[in-house]
DNA sequence: TTTACATATATGTTTAATCGTATATGATAA
DNA sequence: TTATCATATACGATTAAACATATATGTAAA
């Protein structure tokens, strides 16, 4: 994993509030982001993509549905990064999930 | 300081080699910098300002040379990023601090 | 076997980042 | 003072990211 793509994962809204939602929930699937955040459903859907391309994310279907996740072999010192900011972002992120009961 | 600001800073090589050299030495001139990374002066010195600008550097002039260093205002959660991403590269910015001796 | 739903991709356009070259500034030394 | 050196900024051109809209795919239910 070099840091510099890693880095330009984390550098645009879209993906960086979808990384830290799927650091929260462990698993989501592209409706809940869709949800929380508000966004179109291609917008989301290519941000996604660039993710899973880069190897931050994985994601499985699960009959209508893919569930991402964060790729549990990314290096460690990616995923304390995104734990830092995840837990230093964490009162915003709620806002954020609450809309999840949709 | 705003994550999303903050990640944009590192999300180019010029930018992220730069910060990772000052991390490692803690304080560096602009023509230090410019014989490591064998990049022209203005392209150094606009990602400087740049860098400056979002508050992830500071900037002291000597005489005719001009040291940046780390702002050591910086919150935890930033140090420590760039802490964990500058001890992945070490060996990386060994080879480019070896330039160092012009 | 068609309809509906969740998600992905393709296309053309718009916006933003980066760059090279030229020039300006500000400090020191001659 | 002027010449030189280190650094900064301005400007126009190029490249790359992000976007909206339209369409395709793949699953499941009717």
């Amino acid at each position: 994993m070099e840091p510099l793509i890693f880095f330009k994962c984390l550098a645009d809204e879209t993906r960086l509030k979808t990384l830290m939602l799927i650091s929260l929930k462990e698993s989501l699937c592209v409706c809940d982001i869709q949800c929380c955040l508000n966004l179109s459903q291609p917008k989301i859907s290519r941000h996604l993509a660039e993710l899973r391309k880069c190897n931050l994310v994985i994601s499985s279907r699960k009959g209508k549905w893919i569930y991402y996740q964060l790729n549990p072999e990314l290096p460690d010192w990616a995923k304390e990064v995104l734990q830092k900011v995840t837990v230093e972002q964490q009162p915003n992120l709620k806002s954020c999930l609450a809309a999840l009961q949709c």
